[in-house]
DNA sequence: AAGGCGGGGGC
DNA sequence: GCCCCAGCCTT
């Protein structure tokens, strides 16, 4: 039989010469760009990346410079965009790009696969889109649009389903245009076939060829699996506070947050006087804790509940932490959004 | 195959 | 609240 996808390639190339919308990393599409555009797009909408490009690219505008980056400055460059192990990974990658590749990303997919950070859809963006390798590139968008398109009511969270959809993309692809023909899917995943609000098939280049939209069933597809409750997990937070400055500690390296700035905190619920007791533990001597309002933080698969202090303190006992004023919690500390409340109360009280 | 890993925007 | 986002890595 034949491939139902072969008729979307003109109609989505004609569609996105005309609609494209004008992004940072389309100006001037190096694999450098497009490289660090796809890294920091990974799970994070287009909005929420803009500030964030052109800051890195100006700070960091070489592979050679971003390998012999400082991990501060890295972790600076990426604050409250989140999945920091993105970054550490970009950074590795460079390292191994300038060692193996003479500073060159390299184009093949199955090289960029062996990269650090770089999975089936960067490496397929990344050579399709920096290289015009006819390669498919399948996220999130891909997927729906491909099965809204073919009506396929497979579970589009296995792994076996999204190489189909890749399977059923490579036979189709566009030598001359393949990195357009990569945006042009995404980009009307984007704007066009919406995953969560009605899809705009009025505007859609596919809408005749599409099976979801002469079923009218463009709402029950994609089929996904159902996502699993979150944790709740309660925290005591410290801030503590000694002539004008906060008291942070560095998280481990690798795991939830790794390598950000914290405010001190432990597990649990405490009362004052439990706060008390533990400060004791910690080698702090507080003149008195005084309880702040409360926050949440909900990440994707735990949700803080945390009970904040604040606890004045005459002289620093412990070397456990660092001391940082306004001016180094704004411009050299690393500090998840999580302690964002904290944070707020901080810069202003102080 | 399943779970860990951020944060925010839109309904 | 809930969904899901230009996913990857470890177990």
């Amino acid at each position: 039989m034949e491939n139902q996808l072969t008729k979307i390639v003109q109609p989505l190339l004609c569609w996105y010469a005309e609609n494209a919308r004008a992004l940072p990393w389309r100006d001037d599409p190096t694999p450098y760009r497009v490289w660090v555009s796809e890294i920091m797009l990974q799970q994070t909408r287009v909005k929420a990346v803009k500030p964030y490009f052109e800051r890195f690219l100006s700070e960091l505008p070489t592979i050679s410079s971003l390998a012999d980056a400082p991990e501060e400055q890295l972790l600076k460059l990426w604050e409250g965009l989140g999945y920091y192990s993105r970054v550490r990974n970009l950074q590795k990658a460079a390292r191994v790009v300038m060692k193996n590749y003479g500073g060159v990303l390299p184009k093949k997919p199955e090289e960029l696969l062996r990269l650090p950070g770089i999975g089936e859809y960067t490496a397929g963006a990344v050579a399709s889109i920096a290289y015009g390798e006819p390669v498919p590139a399948v996220d999130g968008n891909v997927l729906r649009v491909i099965a809204r398109v073919t009506g396929d009511r497979s579970n589009i969270s296995e792994t076996a389903v999204k190489r189909e959809f890749a399977d059923r993309l490579r036979k189709i692809y566009p030598k001359k245009q393949a990195g357009t023909f990569t945006q042009s899917l995404m980009e009307l995943g984007a704007t066009v076939c919406l995953p969560n609000a009605e899809p705009k098939c009025g505007e859609c280049p596919l809408s005749s060829l599409c099976t979801a939209h002469s079923l009218g069933a463009q709402r029950e597809l994609p089929i996904k699996a159902a996502k699993k409750q979150r944790k709740i997990e309660e925290r005591t937070v410290f801030l503590l506070l000694h002539e004008g400055r906060a008291a942070l500690q560095k998280r481990p390296g690798k795991g939830l947050l790794g390598g950000l700035w914290e405010f001190p905190n432990v597990l649990g619920k405490l009362s004052p006087q439990e706060a008390a007791e533990q400060l004791k533990i910690l080698g702090v001597t507080a003149e008195k804790i005084v309880p702040i309002p409360p926050s949440k933080h909900i990440f994707s698969h735990i949700e803080w509940h945390m009970t904040n202090y604040l606890v004045p303190i005459a002289l620093p006992e412990t070397q456990a932490f660092v001391w940082a004023g306004q001016r180094e919690l704004a411009e050299t500390y690393s500090i998840p959004a999580a302690f964002g409340k904290c944070l707020a109360y901080f810069m202003r009280t102080q």
